[in-house]
DNA sequence: GTCGTTGCAAAGCGTTTGCAGCCTA
DNA sequence: TAGGCTGCAAACGCTTTGCAACGAC
């Protein structure tokens, strides 16, 4: 798939990997039709899907949120959402000690940790 | 609101608190309607809702999942999503060294852990 | 010119809401 | 009996899909 380099499709990937966080398809919508007006929302979702399936891009999730996309690459992260603007921000590091909360006989694959609050914007 | 205490409600009720790891509206219904026969998924979505805002009822909201809900009461804990049935456990702690992930300038005000793998029953 | 890609509109899917009838108090 | 509650079906919001026109190669 993606045959083709379209003016859609460099928009779309150029706002993904320009923006440097997590991207909701709504607003990855809105920043790349600054690139290519007239962008559809279709377009939008079939380009991400297609991204995410060839490796190029990470779907996000976070608890009670719709997915969000972030270029891949990136060293093993967690995320800041922002209460007041909703936006993510990616995060260095991991904590330790996850291991001792599995109960015994669960076996423990992996994990997510997400914080929440004011990034530094909306805490000023 | 709840002004009321119907055989409906009753079986909602009792399906949640029994069963000790967080339920979706649909394991609700199906869990319910064994003594609530002719239960509406209307009526389980109803209440869950009255049942939260009443403070019985605690959403838990898992990355990319639809929300679960637990009852209410226990301590700060976290979750276990086992990949295998789907189902949801809670565990017991909390790590430490959250706040040393927070950037400058930002404000953190609280967390979330979801640990993946499998569970005891599915690790066999 | 071919056929992959696009935008629009319709279809899906899970959740919410309107409404007439039901049943608790 | 009054009116809160229920089940059904329609409405919703977000995502996916069908299709004819478009445009990259």
């Amino acid at each position: 798939m993606m045959k083709r380099d379209t003016q859609q499709r460099r928009a779309i990937r150029r706002t993904i990997e320009d923006c440097g966080r997590p991207l909701s398809p709504k607003e990855v919508l809105d920043a790349a039709r600054s690139h290519c007006p007239g962008l559809g929302i279709a377009t939008v979702y079939r380009t991400i899907k297609a991204l995410a399936e060839e490796g190029a891009l990470a779907q996000v999730d976070l608890p009670g949120e719709p997915p969000r996309y972030e270029a891949t690459g990136k060293v093993h992260h967690h995320h800041f959402h922002c209460r007041a603007c909703d936006r993510v921000y990616e995060l260095s590091g991991c904590p330790d000690g996850l291991g001792v909360l599995t109960p015994n006989g669960f076996f423990l694959e992996s994990h997510e940790v997400v914080l929440y609050g004011r990034c530094a914007t909306c805490a000023a």
